[in-house]
Order: structure tokens, then C-alpha cells, then sequence
DNA sequence: GAAATTTCTTAAGATTTCTTAATAAATGAG
DNA sequence: CTCATTTATTAAGAAATCTTAAGAAATTTC
């Protein structure tokens, strides 16, 4: 599970962030609501903790803005305790508020909390649902592939490869790259491990692997799925 | 929607219906566990406010009791503003917490975000009914199954494991997944406790074990029903 | 409190999937 | 066109995952 933490204080992150990966969370940083959105748009994140108080973009804001595409959980931040404060955070859409100082336990309890309620009732999941591009299609709900209709039996690596260049459709992704995202530590072995499953990848999805329709090559930079 | 108050104290009882009853929610009164858990049983109810310090059956028992087999919002009240006790409530199920003395709108407000959360997840509206996939039935009333029309006897877990497969026909739940929804808790212990109930499962409802037509593994993935 | 049932643990065996390494083919620069 | 570099292909051994079985621990039933 990743969690994003967004704070203009980089001590509290910081701070955040140790107990959170301490409970074995995937942590992201973002320090104003603006990259706060945009890290929320490349990276899949499954609850934020969000201060209020913040230049560019205000935690309220932030908020309102994201609740437009996303129904994450949100943990409101803030140092006002002012109870027109929590019932404006909690009517914006927030899941909870918790105010400055705080004891990180409790913090992380709550954390807990949202997301057992959360991945209990299956909000993980509910917005992904099928990427289509031209005949291919990729469930990322029931993990299944099909072309043209005929349902593409791929592997766990394989899937979760086809998978991330799907969702990032036209982007070009090194072999390094890939491996940091499916594999979720560094490339040590070579590129040629990543080559291998994607030769495996277009032998079931393209009509001709030797002409990808899908699965293209950006010579000198990586792959793309377009 | 209809929510039940739990608390020994009958003025902060009524002081809290009074402030719902405002906000057109339906109120149920009761002043300890026991009844709190027949109150359950009897009505329908959307939300629980709990209180911990109670006679005969205390607010954490109760709660750990009910979340054997109910996953409806729960905010504990407490006067016990320590993190050690809000910790533990959190633990135990609960979705928030909140200590008395409290601020009546805030508590409104936090109703309404646990209430809002429950309901776009498709917490309400999870109703009771018969899951029919070909031959395989799943009684969610009865909590029976049966396979072409005969009756399978499940354990408790067994059942519970096949109800939230059936329940998300063909989409994949890790064993990590299944875990979290059937114990309520993170998975500690290993994946093979699942991998044994699968084929425990599997013995009492497929025909040929060694070839599922319903409970079928997805490699390196999960388990699904299709 | 004993017996039966359910649940968990452990471990070996079967199967699938991944990586490696060696070779071949494709690409773009000079 | 030729060469250096990058990507593609192949096959086989290594690694990971799933299944099966049996017995221990916990729980429930009688």
C-alpha cells in the first residue's frame, strides 16, 4: 500500500514518512497541493495524508480538487484544532482529521483504520477498471488480457509489465525503469531479463511479433504500448 | 439512514440524538453492549456510535463482537483521551474515535463522512440474496452452499473465503486480500493458511479438485470465481 | 471434560514461471 | 557500407508458486 504524505514541512514528512514505512507502507513526499495532484495522477497511491496549510494550493483545496476524479481515503493535517475547522475539512470530503502536535501511533492507527474500511468494502480496485487500447484490452480488476475479444492467458510479470504501459499509454519507458515499477527495487541483472518478457508479452498479444502493433520499441530509450 | 447510539449516560444519549435526529438520521438508543448487539440483530442500522465505558459489556468487547460478523461504521466515544486507548479502539475495528468532552457538530460531521464513505464503497445496498454462478449457489442469508442443487456443508472461514470470491464474481483477490477481508486483519502468518482453505473448498464444491470449474487460481495473483 | 470439528502449521512434491547466457538480428552513426 | 551498440531470440536450469497431505493446536459440541 502507498501513501502519500503532503506537507509543506518537510521535518513532519520526514517524520511521517519513518513511522509509516516502519508499518511497511510504500511512502511518496510531495511539500505543496499542486504536486500533490500531479503525483496522485502518476503514481498509484491508496490514502493521503494531507495538511491544510500550505502555499500554492491549500490542503481544503487540494482536497476538493481531487474528490472531483478520486475517492481515496484523506487524512486531514492540521495545527488549527478550531472545530469549524474539522467540520469543513470532514464536509469537503475528508475521511478523518487529526490536529497538530499528534502522536504518530495514532496517526498510524488511523491510517489502519481507513484502510481496512477502504480495501474491506473493495475501494481498491473500483477505479480501475478496463484500459482499452484499439483490440487490446486490460482488466486490471480481473487481471485479464484480451485481443480482439480472445482472452490472452499472460503471467504475473508479464501482466503486471502490459499493465503499467497500458495505463501509461505512449509512454516510453526504459528497461530500467520497468523493472524499478514491477519489480519495486533496482535493475542489477541487465536489461536483457526485461527484453525476455517482453518478446513473451508480444508472442501472445501481437498477430506478428516481428511488426508490434502493440508493444513498440523506442530504440536507445525503452518500450511503449501504443 | 438509521443510526444506533451506545452509551450508559442517557443525557449524552439523547443530547446526540437530538443533534441527528436533526439531520434527518433515524436514532436508536441503547445503554450497554448487550443490548446494543440485540438492537443489531433486530434493525436495520447504518452507523454505530459507541461509547467504551459501559456496564456488563464494554465498548471494545462489543465492538470486537460485532465485527465477527458486521462491517457497518463504528465511531467510539470515550472520555479516556489517552493515544494508548485511542490506539487499541482503532485496532479493534473502530473507524474513528472521538473523546468527550466533543463538540456535537463535530461529531455530525464525522458521522457524515464514515456514512458518506460506507455508502459511494457500496457498503449499503451489499444486500443479502442467492449468488448463482452455473451450477454453484451462495445463500448469503442462510450462509449455505450448494453445488448443482446439493446441499455443501463450509466451515465458517470456508464459507466466508467463497462468499467474498463469489460476491466479486472473476475478479482477482490476492492471498494478502482474502486475508484482510475474512480475518479483518493484515496477513502475518504466511500465504499457505489460505492456499490449505482453498483446497479445503475446493474438495466440498468441485466435482474434479485437480481441474476447478469455479475456484480457480490465477498465478502469482490470487484466487478468483468464475 | 472428552470427543468432534475446525483451523493452523509444516513440509514435500508438482507445476509454472523467471532468469541466465549465448547467439542472432536490427539500427543508426560515421 | 561497416562497425559498434542495442534489441531480439532461444533453450535450459533456477526459482518461485501452488497443491497435497498429515498432524498439531485451538475451538466447539456433546
Amino acid at each position: 500500500m502507498n501513501i502519500l504524505i503532503v506537507d509543506d514541512d518537510r521535518e513532519i514528512v520526514d517524520s511521517i514518512a519513518i513511522f509509516l514505512s516502519g508499518e511497511n507502507y510504500g511512502v511518496l513526499k510531495c511539500y505543496n497541493g499542486i504536486d500533490a495532484l500531479a503525483a496522485l495522477s502518476e503514481n498509484e497511491v491508496h490514502l493521503i495524508i494531507l495538511d491544510i496549510m500550505m502555499p500554492k494550493l491549500d490542503g481544503i483545496k487540494t482536497l476538493i480538487k481531487l474528490r472531483e476524479s478520486r475517492n481515496i481515503p484523506v487524512i486531514l493535517l492540521s495545527a488549527k484544532s478550531e472545530d469549524a475547522d474539522k467540520i469543513l475539512g470532514l464536509t469537503a470530503g475528508a475521511d478523518d482529521y487529526v490536529t497538530k502536535p499528534f502522536n504518530p501511533s495514532e496517526l498510524v492507527a488511523r491510517v489502519k483504520s481507513q484502510l481496512r474500511r477502504y480495501t474491506t468494502l473493495g475501494g481498491i480496485g473500483k477505479q480501475n477498471g478496463v484500459i482499452t487500447i484499439s483490440g487490446l484490452s486490460v482488466n486490471t480488476e480481473n487481471k485479464t488480457v484480451k485481443v480482439d475479444g480472445e482472452d490472452v492467458r499472460l503471467t504475473p510479470i508479464e501482466y503486471r509489465i502490459l499493465e503499467l504501459l497500458a495505463r501509461n499509454r505512449s509512454r516510453v519507458f526504459s528497461a530500467d525503469e520497468i523493472y524499478r515499477n514491477v519489480w519495486n527495487e533496482e535493475n542489477v541483472v541487465g536489461d536483457n531479463t526485461i527484453a525476455v518478457h517482453i518478446r513473451h508479452i508480444r508472442e501472445k498479444i501481437e498477430i506478428n511479433p516481428k511488426e508490434p502493433k502493440y508493444l513498440k520499441v523506442v530504440w536507445g530509450i525503452g518500450y511503449k504500448v501504443d
